[in-house]
DNA sequence: TTGAAAGCGTTACCAG
DNA sequence: CTGGTAACGCTTTCAA
């Protein structure tokens, strides 16, 4: 059986309530009272029951964190950015991966919401309506994605698309190839935007159909980007463009000699390739903490906008 | 303000005591009754608290998971596998990230003990004594590690080893090195245990220095692999080999041609790169699953060990 | 088959 | 400064 607080009570000769205070209002209750009740409390080795408190309090001190797919190494970071915060602020995490299965995220959330102080989602698909929904029964704070009235951290992929584009003309590309991620993504979506938004009159876009956002979508769209004829190709993200790199390696094509290819994401694995990876670095344990953040200091309406960093590595070159 | 079980026995016109059984009883309360109930508690969004309800049935419906490193992609895999069943079980997981820090484990674990059915630790560094301990505290099941006394899903290591010596040897290769990783980690002695059982006649066996179990750790202790004179190197794990492979490469020593490179874990990554990585595969999805089997079902004992399977791919070759 | 009441572990409120 | 009591939302006796 755990210790509970009336074992402690019982033991310092004193009411629970008397313990609560003594543990979390320590200026509240007498010194003596107070060292003689921590004592005990510590060497009974009690620890309050988070639950019981938070059916009080309304607190539970959990957070809760909805992902898509942690293999997607991106995801492990931001948790991990998400982690840090959280236990910080002493608080838990409980974490569900949906599988990019945007039907049961809504229904996990709402399996967590009781136990949760907040909910962090990191949901490219889920229906925006869902999303509206959900954050009028749980505090909301989005990730990577933006909705009207609720809170969201993001970044500036407009500026990461800008310093992407103006990379590759420096380098002398005109003519670059776009591989496109999940046509539901909002991600794909506003990266679509901003790079026509850049594009416009510098460079000629070819945009290939639709991938699933992993190393085999990248494959699998590679024969396709070196038919356009392009000399520079932009992935979804990172996982996408070492797709393409593996496949280009396969056909003996060289990058970046025959093609550039930049990725998007910065994930750890796209400085261990040959060649590494140029990409766009978005913020991960920022935004994990920043979203905490805006959970627990309730800014439920407040959005913040991360900055991006182009990050020039091996795969990118001059055109040919 | 959350519709509680009050709200849908007001709006039923039947008791608190009904609604709680018509959900998880049904066959008990008349079909009318149940149905009506079920109806509106349906259209209410009524959702149990399930703090609420483990305070009085001792069940939480969570699970607490504790893994190193999410950064090393190994443990993702893990954490799906187990998230996966989990929510089949329609129990809800806790995750913590320890960031390699043995000394914080321990707190955290118990800092979620009151709130979860059972804890999985996958915790190759933590003190036996303070495992054991643990265990007493709340249901436990180790991941990766054996511990006695504690229930634990681990991996034919010695197997995945012998085949992976065996590979090497039939290519030709008589002089091995191993990098290992960190000397407290259950994993590693594991892993130079296995060696040595399996070389002690075949192959010469040139151990290097304790590395950190990631990708620095590789690229740190490769000019030592190199000076060491070996036609193969096996690596603590994929991470690692990644590591070695990259500053290969960078000092121009080919792979397989100059020296065959082996990892162990098989991390999606593994696949990825080129040359690809050959390495042991250990169970990661399973695992998980396992690991929540034993908990859920109360195997508090059971240790079960799962295959390995040796993945041959481009980085080993015949010896030079 | 149903309802009333007790109680899980905690904290908040009100007396003293 | 301290103790008693009520209450959080739920499940489980025990009676009816």
């Amino acid at each position: 059986m755990a210790v509970t607080i009336k074992d402690v009570a019982r033991a310092a000769g004193v009411s629970a309530a008397t313990v609560t205070r003594a543990l979390s209002k320590p200026e509240v209750v007498r010194p003596a009272t107070r060292d003689r009740v921590k004592e005990i409390a510590a060497s009974l080795g009690y620890h309050p029951n988070r639950a019981a408190r938070g059916l009080i309090t309304g607190r539970t001190g959990n957070l809760g964190l909805l992902v898509p797919d942690l293999g997607n190494p991106f995801f492990p970071s931001i948790v991990k950015g998400v982690q840090a915060r959280a236990h910080e602020a002493d608080h838990a995490v409980f974490l569900a991966d949906t599988d990019e299965d945007p039907a049961a995220e809504a229904g996990l959330v709402r399996k967590l919401a009781k136990q949760v102080d907040g909910v962090l989602l990191c949901s490219p698909r889920m229906a925006e309506a869902e999303i509206r929904a959900l954050a009028t029964e749980v505090p909301t704070v989005l990730l990577y994605r933006r909705v009207p009235g609720v809170a969201s951290v993001t970044a500036e992929f407009l500026d990461g698309m800008r310093q992407a584009v103006s990379h590759l003309v420096a380098l002398g590309h005109r003519r670059i190839a776009y591989v496109a991620g999940p046509r539901t993504s909002w991600a794909n979506r506003e990266r679509v935007r901003s790079l026509r938004a850049v594009t416009r009159t510098r460079v000629e876009l070819v945009e290939t159909g639709n991938v699933v956002p992993q190393f085999e979508g990248g494959v699998s769209v590679a024969d396709q980007v070196l038919a356009a004829e392009v000399t520079a190709v932009i992935a979804y993200n990172d996982l996408v463009a070492l797709g393409l790199l593996h496949r280009f390696a396969a056909r003996g094509v060289a990058v970046p000699h025959d093609i550039s290819v930049l990725g998007f994401d910065d994930i750890p694995l796209a400085a261990m390739v040959h060649p590494a990876l140029t990409t766009v670095a978005l913020p991960k344990d920022q935004a994990g903490q920043a979203g905490v953040d805006l959970l627990l200091r309730e800014r439920h309406r407040e959005r913040r906008e991360l900055p991006t960093q182009l990050m020039v590595r091996g795969s990118t070159g001059p055109a040919r």
